[in-house]
DNA sequence: CATAAAATCACTCTAAAGTATGAAGGAAAA
DNA sequence: TTTTCCTTCATACTTTAGAGTGATTTTATG
């Protein structure tokens, strides 16, 4: 209980001695000075100066910290391999059906037409059918242009 | 000059005023409290509340703020296309020469063998010989292949 | 200087890619 | 219902790609 009172008045407690231990030195001083006369500036000087350096002392101590926020601005980059979108816009455009995408996306995986019809259960005719029109809405002469120019617009990854 | 001089010195000026108002308070109030004898104490008492407030309101205003540093992270999307890390190591494990890496990357732009011969001031058959390297190299059977292969390398872009 | 690797070119042949044209069935829109 | 587009398949033909083999020249390296 009183340990708590202590611990918890700590500054009060060391201020309120602090302050007694000045006035019993300042009386000993006022009756030293009251024999050395005309003395009494110097003391009143010595009184102002060591109570407003116990000011200062306590308005430091007491004074709530003056806190300046400095915001420092970090850039972290962020590496996102699969920030992949895919541009359905473009694909509207260009009028590109899903079947003929879906021929797009194995070509650029590097199946051959014959693969890729081996893939999806349809004739090599089939896949050549689609890929010419693919090569005509792309506007593309070769499958190696094709993939180039979808990964460009993002209809391919 | 006189203009930047008070305005750069303005807390220090105020205080010099201050205090100077003060002592000739101090010396007026001296001359009173002579003439009414045993005040002398209610005197310094009033010397050490003044001269404390004084010392606090210094203290408030001199207190040098302390700094808070907050670090805030912002995140930068980094466009895949520009964070191309060429694999020199893998090239060198596959032993791809300089001129059939030329050759990779032309292909991969979607170039026919004929275009990458013309474009390299060397004959068809030369491209082919070195697209069948790369092949081998490559360990694939298509240049649609060896493109997709090369980029996941990261050995082209 | 010798040797190896790279770059070049040539020829033959096969496989794959791409063009042109046409057609039929089905689904969705006008 | 008609029309349009998608998907599928087909034939014929041309072009390009790729495999295999071989040879010459250039260039780098020990």
């Amino acid at each position: 209980m009183l340990r708590v009172f202590f611990s918890k008045n700590k500054l009060f407690i060391l201020y309120g001695c602090t302050t007694a231990l000045l006035l019993f030195l300042l009386k000993w001083l006022e009756y030293r000075f009251v024999i050395i006369n005309h003395a009494l500036e110097i003391y009143i000087g010595a009184i102002a100066i060591i109570f407003m350096a116990l000011g200062v002392w306590l308005a430091l101590k007491l004074a709530k910290p003056k806190i300046k926020t400095v915001v420092i601005e970090k850039e972290v980059l962020i590496n996102n391999h699969l920030d992949f979108i895919f541009n359905q816009n473009e694909l509207t455009k260009l009028g590109i059906s899903r079947r003929e995408l879906e021929v797009l996306q194995l070509m650029s995986e590097g199946l051959s037409n014959g693969e890729i019809a081996e893939k999806l259960f349809v004739s090599l005719h089939t896949i050549k059918s689609h890929s010419s029109k693919l090569f005509e809405k792309l506007d593309v002469k070769r499958r190696t242009q094709a993939i180039e120019k979808a990964k460009r617009l993002s209809i391919i990854q």
